[in-house]
DNA sequence: TTGAAAGCGCTAACAG
DNA sequence: CTGTTAGCGCTTTCAA
């Protein structure tokens, strides 16, 4: 038998609703919400003809209006950078598998390193009620969430610290981990070593550039201007300063790189090169291994999960006071870094 | 002044709705309603006062009463695989700049290759009402998905065509990306070529074995069975694969891999052996080009892209005819491929 | 220019 | 075991 012709110039996307469910059914509202939601109180019967009628309409719960009733979405929000970058995938994914095991969606966007962009994905994250939000900060001012947190919303920064706000923060220990690195290129003799990092205006870059600091003073070498470089992470930019450095009238004999991009745009500049660079990299690089590559490697998996792991308690109600967590990194001596002086 | 006391047993996460800041301006809802979403019909005087009580009461509209009232939701779902594989990141992010493009959220998930885990993920995004859907396929089955479909929600499937439905599909050229790269094996020497790729139920694995045959019997080559290995590409899995391969009775010259995930190991396993194999991989790798290994790229960027600008089309009402397009891949030559047979 | 009333689809609270 | 009523916070409609 032909279905009735449904009206037609309805909204598109029309559905039916518990109600159409219901009257189908022959039951009440009710009923139909207690069999979708698999509460008990319901007759194997009575259950069976709802089941069916759903099955007959093709109903499916409209969780827009579930959200609005309860209260909570079920779904928590991440900021990142740029979800083309390799650091974040596995960041995103440990974070999802965290929100899943807590039966939460994850909603992710990338702020392509804009604040502007980061304040504006983050707020619409906060219109759709997202019960928290994981950010890793783009901008260094994060004082338009603060009315967002008083409400509720719990946030949790990985990677970079909140700017001008108290916020649970999980890190790497950047500091830690290029003091160590920078040590590891002293131990093998050099003495003229140079540092390529992000923008000035990122946590990490200028931690960073401080473990490098620390590590020379500690080995009482001095630094030249010259050996410094903080900037965009675009391989024209770090080629640039690559070449300034290995090719300058102090030249290195060993490079420190800031972070994932700049160690593979340096890779690929001093491969063509005849005379030996040492290099070490912050943050691991697939095929690294293949490479001979020396890296000072953060986890970023256990970055995402700590910090979701974090967000969920806090959702749970954890009263503590804002905290920083700092993972450590584990130095990973592949070759580059043990190139000695040329 | 101080404010008044909130009632203290109130939900979690209690804000301030349109009601609350109509009745601080001492205006109508529907007046605060037209200052936040813009609309006109609002003396620039009653708006400073309803701004003014925004502000004040830190008010963020709640975006999932909108949606209930409005019917769209202006996000749109993507199902994927894992998005901790380097394939995925750049195509779920064309996706969400497209999307951003059209003013739309981006809702992503990892099926973890579960076929279950694919439906339990795109039913919940359908219970969130998104849009639209962009799916990856995990499973072979499509079917749960047509009640949505016929519902209204626009999808549009990647990388792998939908099972046993009629759907929109954005694909790589996988067979004939595979039979250009054993054709280029072939050209250099190799008779004994073997073929290691994925899951057998994933519609790209067959069609890059299917790329595979093709190129043999192109050039009137027979293809001992023992060349043939299709599983999961866990790297044990990949490793035994080659290693039976190469150290078998009829050793093979050369090796096409099947995917990323595939190549990388293989390279691994090979770069320990005394006799060179060829070697040439289906999709780039990132530092592919320092190792000199040849691949047939595609883009996953354009392919997220695709997906994402045709699904719009139909959200706009492309009345079109389920299509499937194809997307072309390109030889890189890097060293790997041009080994000649030892 | 402004606002009151209805209702989006669901769940909570309470009756039967 | 089942159904009715109210209302989540917003937009739509229509009247003032």
């Amino acid at each position: 038998m032909a279905e009735t012709t449904r009206h037609p110039d309805h909204r598109y996307g029309n559905r039916p609703t518990m109600k159409d469910v219901a009257s189908r059914a022959g039951v009440g509202l009710k009923t139909v919400s207690r069999v979708v939601n698999g509460e008990p109180g319901v007759t194997a019967d009575t259950e069976r003809r709802v089941q069916e009628a759903i099955e007959a309409l093709g109903f499916r719960r409209n969780d827009s209006a579930r959200v609005l009733r309860k209260g909570r979405t079920a779904s928590v929000g991440l900021v990142l950078e740029d979800l083309a970058d390799p650091f974040y995938g596995p960041l995103s994914r440990a974070v999802e598998e965290v929100a899943r095991a807590h039966g939460a969606l994850l909603i992710n966007g990338s702020s392509a390193e804009d604040p502007d962009r980061e304040r504006e994905l983050a707020l619409a994250l906060c219109a759709r009620r997202v019960d928290g939000l994981i950010v890793i900060p783009a901008g260094d001012d994060h004082r338009y969430l603060e009315p967002e947190m008083r409400a509720g919303v719990a946030t949790v920064f990985v990677d970079r610290p909140a700017g001008r706000i108290e916020a649970d923060a999980v890190l790497t220990d950047s500091f830690g981990g290029a003091r160590g690195g920078v040590a590891h290129l002293v131990a093998h003799g050099h003495r003229r070593i140079g540092f390529i990092g992000d923008q000035p205006r990122i946590h990490t870059a200028v931690e960073r550039l401080r473990g490098y600091r620390a590590a020379m003073e500690d080995a009482g070498l001095p630094v030249d201007d010259a050996w410094v470089s903080l900037g965009s992470t675009d391989p024209g930019r770090v080629r640039d300063a690559v070449a300034a450095m290995v090719d300058g009238p102090q030249p290195v004999t060993a490079l420190f790189a800031g972070n994932n991009r700049v160690t593979v745009t340096a890779v690929r500049e001093l491969s063509g090169r005849a005379r030996p660079v040492a290099l070490v990299g912050f943050d691991d690089i697939e095929l690294a291994d293949l490479l001979g590559i020396t890296v000072v490697a953060q986890d970023a998996a256990a970055l995402g999960r700590t910090a979701a792991e974090r967000l969920f308690r806090r959702l749970e109600g954890l009263p503590e006071a804002p905290a920083r967590v700092e993972l450590p990194t584990t130095l990973i001596a592949r070759g580059s870094g043990e190139v000695p002086p040329a």
